[in-house]
DNA sequence: ATGGTAGCCTCGCTA
């Protein structure tokens, strides 16, 4: 089962790169993120006639994540669980998902960026982190095959980013993000990319200013985490960094991993 | 020292 996650940087204007890209890649299943628009209006139509059923969760203008599946989704949570009602960003949704074998859990995370530090963005990112690792530990209780994959807008380590002086001050690199990412890490989660590639300097964001792309200016922000249960049937892993260089391109590139499930 | 890009659907906000 070939599992990916991609934030699209709005589905409206991506989507004959998104169109072409599952022609290509024949992904099963299908995590986006930044859909920015409301369930009412997503292209459903289009990845329909693709072979895929959706699972959305919009919002207008900014944020809204959905999960593309081949197989029928069961069990759709469209919320991260442990919310109140001031919280109505639309940057989390969770499915189950079928495979030959037995059934994978997949969410599709758009985690916030938090920028500038200092402010009450920042305290959100941490405090969304914060009810992340919550569920992430009641997800692991099932010891089930499961994959936390999205845009978490935190550069883990130095050497996910071109050059860590530059983000010193960003909410991305900030110690607390960090440590938030890794504390879900240290539960029992792999990351499916660092499983498979040992060469540091794969990013799978690139700005869309200042030429970054040009200069291979990237981060390392979109991750794919595996329960131990999914982890244990990880073959493979990629960034497909090509779309960045295409036509109307998102700044974020897709990520996969293939599952023997 | 500045402005540089993209997408929302407006003339500012988010990234």
């Amino acid at each position: 089962m070939k599992i990916a996650t991609w934030n699209v940087n709005s589905i409206k204007a991506r989507l004959d790169a998104a169109v072409a890209w599952l022609k290509e890649a024949q992904p099963d299943v299908l995590c986006m993120q930044e859909i920015k628009t409301t369930d009412e209006s997503f292209p459903a139509e289009a990845f329909e006639a693709l072979g895929y059923n959706c699972a959305v969760h919009g919002q207008k203008s900014y944020n809204g994540v959905a999960i593309l599946s081949k197989r029928p989704m069961e069990d759709v949570t469209p919320r991260l669980p442990g919310g109140d009602d001031s919280d109505d960003h639309a940057r989390y949704i969770e499915a189950v998902v079928p495979g030959k074998k037995g059934v994978v859990r997949v969410a599709s995370i758009y985690a916030p960026n938090g920028n500038p530090i200092g402010t009450e963005k920042f305290t959100y990112k941490l405090s969304w982190l914060d009810r992340f690792d919550v569920h992430a530990q009641e997800l692991l209780r099932e010891e089930e095959p499961t994959a936390l994959m999205g845009d978490y807008n935190v550069i883990p380590m130095p050497y996910d980013c071109w050059d860590p002086k530059v983000w010193t001050n960003d909410a991305l690199y900030q110690p607390e993000s960090r440590a938030a990412l890794r504390r879900v890490e240290n539960l029992g989660y792999t990351d499916a990319i660092k499983a498979c590639h040992a060469e540091k300097g794969l990013y799978t964001f690139w700005d869309y200013q200042d030429g970054a792309w040009r200069k291979n200016h990237g981060i390392h922000i979109d991750h794919i985490l595996l329960s131990p249960q999914a982890a244990d049937h990880l073959k493979t892993s990629g960034i497909d960094k090509e779309v960045r260089a295409g036509e109307r391109p998102s700044d974020h590139v897709p990520v996969w991993c293939e599952l023997d499930i």
